[in-house]
DNA sequence: ATGCCGGGCGAAGCCCGA
């Protein structure tokens, strides 16, 4: 089965190459970010018509993630667990399924934490925190798992233009990559690096500066799996095309086969 | 280094992103 993660950067401004995009790649599941919108306000029956059930968790003007899938969507948790009183739609998590095994499948939008100096560090490093919590409790049940989305975490050196411009952004100080390394370390396996060894590979590019025209880009959205989903793994590629679309959103497709 | 872009909100200009 083929899984994507897209951060579309509002579903309704990107709604033409949302369902250009489900339309040709044809993902069995999407997991899709930034959709900035309420659940009423959604786009459902547009992508309804292409075969997919929706699940989402909306918020006003800011974050908001979903997930699609053309089987049924089962046992859907909104909200990443550890903080009740968070009001940040960033994390939904839900079974959907392949032609052979249920898959549980998270759709992630982590947060950015810049500025450094301001309350939204401390925020990300907590909720990496909670995240991690919460993918050790979900390695137990030794599930066939996709943590996929946007992480906002530039894992290594070899994964920017240039490491200078990012070392004291959030994205990429140390403490930032520790955090996710101790996430990975868990027992997850990056299904990028996993097929692909080649660096300087990116899934966003800045809409300012000619920032992909130059090549100019990072890769911060990654799918981890879990061990019983790394024995299936069949590919990982990063639809690098849909960033030089009219109207294009500033982060690009990354897309997993499993054989699930 | 920032706000050069782009979206939301709401009807100008600010907040936010990475």
């Amino acid at each position: 089965m083929k899984i994507a993660t897209f951060n579309v950067n509002s579903v309704k401004a990107r709604l033409n190459i949302v369902l250009d995009w489900l339309r040709t790649t044809a993902p069995d599941v999407a997991l899709l970010q930034e959709i900035k919108t309420i659940d009423d306000g959604f786009p459902r029956i547009e992508i309804e018509e292409l075969g997919y059930n929706i699940a989402t968790h909306g918020q006003k003007a800011y974050n908001g993630v979903a997930i699609l899938s053309r089987r049924p969507i089962e046992d859907v948790t909104r909200g990443l667990p550890g903080d009740e009183t968070d009001p940040q739609a960033r994390y939904i998590e839900a079974i959907v399924y392949g032609e052979k095994h249920p898959v549980r499948v998270a759709s992630i939008y982590l947060p950015n934490g810049n500025p450094v100096d301001s309350e939204k560090y401390p925020y990300k490093l907590n909720w990496m925190a909670r995240l991690e919590d919460h993918a050790r409790s979900l390695l137990r049940n030794e599930e066939i798992l996709v943590l996929a989305g946007d992480y906002n975490v530039i894992p290594t050196a070899d994964d920017c233009y240039d490491p200078k411009v990012w070392a004291k952004d959030a994205l990429f100080l140390p403490q930032t990559r520790a955090a996710f390394h101790r996430l990975v370390n868990l027992g997850l396996t990056d299904a990028f690096r996993a097929c692909q060894t080649e660096p300087h590979r990116y899934t966003f590019w800045d809409y300012q500066g000619g920032a992909f025209e130059k090549d100019h880009g990072i890769r911060i959205d990654h799918a981890l799996l879990s061990p019983q989903a790394a024995d299936l793994l069949v590919s990982a590629e990063i639809e690098r095309q849909w960033r030089a679309r009219e109207k294009a959103s500033d982060h690009v497709p990354l897309l997993i086969e499993i054989a699930a």
